[in-house]
Parts: structure tokens; sequence; C-alpha cells
DNA sequence: GTTACTGCAAAGCTTTTGCATCCCT
DNA sequence: AGGGATGCAAAAGCTTTGCAGTAAC
């Protein structure tokens, strides 16, 4: 997401400290944090920072395609820094959210594309992670 | 999804009327609605019905299976009486959301398969109905 | 010097909850 | 009769907004 800094300068995006901090932490970040996630971390490092703040910046990226804003979590807004197009697989006992990378390519039927202009697709995979499952046996066999 | 009303009764589900008048709006709805969309039109019939009925029979049917909740507009929750698996067209125009009941095989690597148990997987599609196409390409036609 | 950003507080929405009353079974 | 459901109002979350002060450019 963040090749340069001197890229968002460039576009008229002001480079506040609490921006460039909210951008470390995105950058590379592969774990779909909240806002919330966003405000506790980088106000270990600006105190004073708010969360109007944090959400005015959220918006900003994303209106520049800088971010995503994921629809995987009922609770709250997810964003990931990772705008290339990709998959999640989300554990359903602990809710952790993993990429997924693999292309896939998926055909639909031709009354739908004549109606529609398709334009992209999200998967969301449901499962249980090694940890979880372990958990879990380990309930059932007592 | 409501095969009967005895099939409720059975279960333990007390059937008033505000609930009747709410499965009845669900059943074989294909427009995904959300709880203010139920409520809207329920209370036509029983004007004194409250918005906390409406979300605790939705938390209660969701409970049982009887309905889906969806993920699928950041802005609310919306409400799913098919309980098939099926995935979901979004138009990113009006925002119509359209049911897709085509059989789709996802393959996933093996090193995914090895450390996640699947369980299931959603596909949301994204593109523009004709209508908003039309709409769109007469504004850029002047 | 401009323009955009920050921080605060208030407000806006969606959803949940407590409780007294009511009514389905 | 008993247990669950209703309706109301209050509260809880998440997100947005207005505005005065401030800082990046």
């Amino acid at each position: 997401m963040i090749n340069s800094l001197e890229k968002f300068r460039e576009k008229g995006i002001k480079l506040t400290p609490q921006r460039v901090a909210i951008l470390r932490y995105l950058d590379g970040n592969k774990g779909h944090p909240s806002a919330e996630d966003i405000y506790n971390k980088v106000r270990k490092i600006f105190p004073m920072m708010s969360f109007a703040t944090v959400y005015k910046t959220l918006e900003r990226l994303k209106q520049r395609g800088d971010i995503l804003e994921l629809t995987i979590d009922p609770e709250r807004r997810r964003y990931d820094p990772d705008t290339r197009a990709h998959h999640h697989l989300i554990c359903i006992g602990c809710k952790q959210v993993v990429d997924i990378h693999t292309e896939i390519t998926i055909t639909l039927p031709d009354e739908v594309k004549e109606s529609f202009e398709l334009t992209g697709n999200h998967i969301e995979f449901y499962g249980m992670c090694s940890d979880c499952n372990t958990v879990r046996k380990n309930i059932l066999t007592g």
C-alpha cells in the first residue's frame, strides 16, 4: 500500500503525524483491523488522537482506493490495505480472517451475464482453524 | 421457509399475530429485507408493533436456522428466508441484491485445507444491472 | 497565506436490553 | 396457570458531523 510516503504528498494529501502513524500501522497489515483496532494502536503513539481522525482518514484512503472497506463482520467495518482482488477465509470459532490469494474463476449462467455487467467478486470461505478445532475436540472428548 | 405454521408451534415457538405477520412477510421474500424494511411493512398491519419485537423475532428465527443474517450491506443487517446455500449478485448502482443459485465448486490449495476445516462459502458478485447501466450511459453521452 | 486536518462534543443510526404487562399454549 | 412474547423507553455500539483551532503545504 505505501510504496513511499511521497506518493501521498503528491496527490494533495497532507501528511500529518497522525496519518503517517495510521498509514504505518496499515502498511502490510494482514489482520483486517477495525477502526477501533487502529485507534487503540495508534493512540499509544499519539495519545491525543481522536476517533474522528481515524474515521476521516479511513474515508479519505477509501475514496482514493488505497484501502478496501470489508463487509465480512456484521459487528463493525474492517479495513484491508491489500487492494488486490483476493478472498477471505473466516474461522467461525475465533473469527480470525485469513487472506486467500488463489486465483479462482467463476462462470455464471448466460441469463445473468445478459442482465448484469459483472465487475468483480469476493468469496468468503467459512471453516475452523486448527486451534479452534483442537479446542472443540478436547471439549467433545471431555 | 414456512412449510406450515404448525412447524413453528411444534418447536415451542409461540405464534403471536405479530410473528405470523413477520413470517408471512419473510416467506418467499427475495428482497433481502432489513429489520427496518420488515418493521415498516408489518407495521401497516400491526401499528402497535415495536422494533424490539422485530429484532427479537429475527434473533429467534436466526437461532433456529429458519433465516440467514446476511453481511452484504455495510449499513445494516439484512435477512434471507432462503437458508439453502446460495450466492448473491449486488448491483453497485442501485444496491439491489439478486440470488444466485448456480452450483459453484471452488478448490483451495492443500496448505489451506490442511490448516482449516472448511464448512462453507459465500460469493458476492458485483456488477451493474441493466437499469443502472442505461442510466450511466445516458449520463456519459449527455 | 490557504487549505486541509485535528480534536472535541454532539448527534445519528442500528441494534440491544430491562421490565411490567399481556397472551399463546 | 405458566412461560414466553410484546411494547416502551432507555441504553449501548459504531459511525458521522459541525466547528473552532491548528498545522501542512
